[in-house]
DNA sequence: ACCTGAACACCGTTCAAGT
DNA sequence: ACCTGAACACCGTTCAAGT
């Protein structure tokens, strides 16, 4: 890549970064452009569409939290590696509201620029479930899947003004289902 | 209203129906428009916002669910009664996708045409949650916003193409949970 | 190679002009 | 009263023309 475009490229993640920040995921591609001085078209050109542009902010972050799956599965145990990393995730999420859509949408899309680090990211809670399944900590009912969904739904839930207070809250009471034994209905 | 005003009124919400059930609530009012062979500006005098359109589409939906929870709150037990309805609310709202970010725009924001509706459906279900804690059934740590809030989330998912097929299985999860007594920390 | 302005087909909003 | 076409300011996409 010559050097001016890895400079264009460059700016135009930082300046989306915050732009997504202050607006969320459906910020204007257009406005992007304009804030960081540079044709739309140019911006196009280096992400042609908007999950392209997503994944390269993302990626970075995937990372982390995939490594700290990995930390936790030998640091903590079983219970609390599981449920502080997905603390994390859906912690994370607050930083690009309205992610949990697209992520939700490249899960199963394999065409989707941000399909490999979803699956990623699903596999490394599937191995912190399976290590909690293993000890007999949490329901053996759900899977890496049924995880990410969660997750997913516990970060939508923050992602909406009205509902976010509880989102807290929640976390919890839907931790503590995950960590109940499958078949026990209730008291 | 003028007999003309009326006929295209009833008209727009049918064919607004049926577009919606296609297409999601975020389809185009263009488009409703042209297929009801209306002026755009038509529909927007009859319904100024695509919310004051959704109100008068979701009002009767609603008020047959507010009237299933009076009729559950006194022909099932208290445990039934609030999970059958909970699974009634999640399942009317495959008919409306993307209506629960709508629904949880309008829950505190008592200038949404949706509000009154949304409000009222909440206090239903709080009702059946009431009972259900008074029978000690259902955790007391939860209010009828945290149930909105969990309907909204698992309606969410079942808008999401990928993660749909876990819907129901987790709806079990989510009821469950709820079903448990708080405090009791799993197993 | 890389960038860009301009044209395109869309969207929701608004309003003066018609019946 | 009620309806509507047209103008407006936006959006993402595409591409011929520039450096």
């Amino acid at each position: 890549m010559r050097a001016d475009a890895r400079k264009n490229r460059d700016h135009l993640l930082a300046v989306a970064g915050t732009a997504i920040s202050e607006q969320g995921v459906e910020v204007s591609l257009r406005d992007i452009a304009r804030r960081a001085d540079v044709g739309l078209a140019t911006l196009l050109r280096h992400f042609p569409t908007r999950e392209a542009l997503l994944d390269a902010l993302l990626r970075t972050s995937f990372d982390q939290l995939t490594a700290k799956a990995g930390e936790l599965e030998t640091s903590s145990s079983p219970e609390d590696a599981l449920v502080s990393w997905l603390r994390d995730c859906v912690a994370w999420t607050t930083e690009y509201r309205g992610a949990t859509v697209l992520m939700a949408a490249a899960i199963e899309d394999p065409e989707s620029a941000l399909h490999a680090s979803c699956v990623t990211l699903r596999a490394a809670g599937a191995r912190l479930l399976t290590r909690a399944q293993d000890a007999g900590l949490a329901r053996d009912d759900i899977d890496g899947t049924d995880v990410f969904a969660l997750v997913a739904m516990l970060a939508w839930l923050g992602d909406q003004p009205s509902l976010a207070p509880r989102a807290d809250h929640l976390f919890g009471v839907v931790a503590n289902a995950i960590l109940t034994s499958a078949g026990e209905d209730g008291p």
